[in-house]
DNA sequence: GTTGTTATTGAAAACAACTTTCAATAAGGA
DNA sequence: TCCTTATTGAAAGTTGTTTTCAATAACAAC
């Protein structure tokens, strides 16, 4: 995948303008991350990436993370449990949710008449919009099939 | 406000239907948790009730929210800090939310049309919609007008 | 009203997820 | 290669929530 080289790329140049060093373990959860689409919690990264490199403690993991966050290859997001999870957000588009409840699958979506909508609404509240976040909660169309 | 005690009304009854007893913690809990409108969390609850009732312990207002909750009174709300919230479900219509990011203000809104499109948007995946929510998050009139 | 059963209470302890601390280690520029 | 300083990982600390348990209080039956 090229993606991933570009986004790691930009994670190097990221951390050169800060003055931070690159090191093995940050490259090792980079890419493991940006090799996994969808959204990971702290732990479950974690413990891929300590079955590999059993060297690589939590903390680090964490940390990373955050400096994903700041360099905007990740995005923090969150389902109302309280695990913290990440999704990527270099090269990604903004979009909304749609979350099976039954197997924990989400699936990405945009409507851009529905954006065009919440614009509207916020300005007839005078109300300066910097972000949004969309949530259907439901049953994704294999556990539908699967209840029966 | 009549509402309030309808909700009581309604609690007490429930705790009837559920063989669970009342108790003056239990009266006293609900009765400030409906007398604040807006979005209040278990700390927050917790310390309004103790300043007159310094015997109710923190343990007992988080226990009477969860009765709540069952009881289709209360709401859990979560915007995205790891602190739950609640909110009056009982008489409530469902809505969104615009979220102030400078004074923590939360307005409820409503927009049947974006409601529509969700809908459609969830159809067109072939996704059973259980639930949902929008939050817009931002800069509210006032503190727009304040940051000049 | 008294009694007996059993839900409820509050303090403290446990838990879960995240965050900080600190001594040892390792980047990477000089 | 050396030296400065960022980074690491283990352990400890925080924060917010949840459970435990002995004492207490509802409330149904007498």
């Amino acid at each position: 995948m090229g993606n991933i080289n570009r986004a790691v790329e930009y994670f190097i140049e990221f951390l050169k303008k800060k003055k931070l060093r690159l090191t093995k373990q940050r490259e090792i959860v980079v890419r493991v991350f940006l090799e996994r689409e969808g959204h990971l919690g702290i732990d479950e990264l974690y413990s891929i990436i300590h079955k590999k490199h059993p060297n690589i403690g939590y903390v680090t993991v964490w940390r990373t993370l955050n400096l994903l966050k700041k360099a905007k290859i990740a995005a923090e997001v969150n389902f109302g449990d309280r695990k913290t999870k990440y999704e990527h957000l270099f090269d990604h588009e903004h979009h909304d949710h749609l979350i099976c409840l039954c197997c924990g699958e989400s699936i990405e979506v945009i409507d851009p008449r529905i954006e065009r909508l919440q614009e509207k609404l916020a300005k007839r509240h005078r109300f300066k919009v910097q972000r949004h976040r969309m949530e259907i909660f439901g049953l994704c169309r294999c556990c539908q099939r699967d209840r029966k």
